[in-house]
DNA sequence: CCCTGATTCGC
DNA sequence: GCGAATCAGG
């Protein structure tokens, strides 16, 4: 199987509605889910979350800060002109989350904004609590006082909303699975795209009539009437 | 075990 | 350019 502009317009559309490869690579048969991530890595599609990180992530930003007993540290280098020197590590209070998000794009962190009273249930003592106010706008903590919960990471990615006038009740991609039709009704990209969805022609992604138009035995013209198909579908045309 | 995506590397 | 093999986390 060759990438043809359809199929690899299919595979843009699903890896960027968030369709797993094993899943694209099922919906565009012939190639396996390696392909399908090995092709839209070509394609310079945007890398999906992966459970695997690359190898040591990052990290070292901070605490540098702290440790230096001894050692004077060696004169600091004459800044490059053209380079703008190292942001200087955050307040102290402002405190960095312990791992900075990792994921690009999507949502800015906002920077958290206090509001007095954070959770009106959660520990009542700390209402009443003095504090003051430093120099940049942060709030310095009392001691002992733990650091509020960071803003939980907002939602990773959107799905792109599939239900739409014209597709209402089709089978979109969300619905492809083993059983049903994955022939292709219209093509990728227009608004009622959608798949058969009929139930398989077991042993096969489509159903006995699609089977019909993607499986076409070539035989010799004197036989094309009688020849029994391999996938025993209907009949051909 | 299964799943996932990333990377490598011979073709 | 392609994709199987491999890796590594969930």
């Amino acid at each position: 199987m060759s990438w043809t502009e359809e199929r690899i317009d299919t595979l843009r559309k699903m890896w960027e509605g968030g369709q797993t490869a094993s899943q694209i690579a099922e919906a565009l048969g012939g190639v396996s889910r390696n392909a399908v991530i090995g092709k839209a890595h070509r394609l310079g599609l945007q890398s999906r979350p992966s459970p695997v990180v690359p190898k040591d992530a990052e990290a070292k930003a901070a605490p540098v800060v702290a440790a230096e007993p001894v050692a004077a540290p060696p004169p600091p280098a004459p800044p490059e002109p053209e380079s703008p020197p190292p942001a200087p590590p955050a307040p102290p209070v402002a405190a960095a989350p312990a791992s900075p998000p990792a994921m690009t794009q999507v949502s800015a962190p906002k920077p958290i904004t206090i509001t007095t009273p954070l959770e009106p249930e959660r520990s009542p003592e700390s209402q009443r609590m003095v504090r003051s106010v430093g120099p940049g706008g942060f709030v310095r903590q009392a001691p002992g006082e733990q650091q509020p919960p960071i803003a939980p990471a907002p939602p990773r990615r959107l799905v792109p909303a599939k239900p739409s006038p014209e597709i209402a009740g089709k089978t979109s991609l969300l619905d492809l699975s083993d059983k049903v039709c994955k022939w292709p009704m219209g093509h990728p990209g227009e608004a009622d795209f959608h798949f058969c969805g009929d139930k398989v022609n077991p042993g096969f992604p489509y159903c006995v009539e699609h089977c019909g138009h993607a499986y076409q035995a070539q035989l010799p013209r004197r036989d094309r009437r009688a020849a029994p198909l391999p996938f025993g579908g209907p009949r051909m045309r």
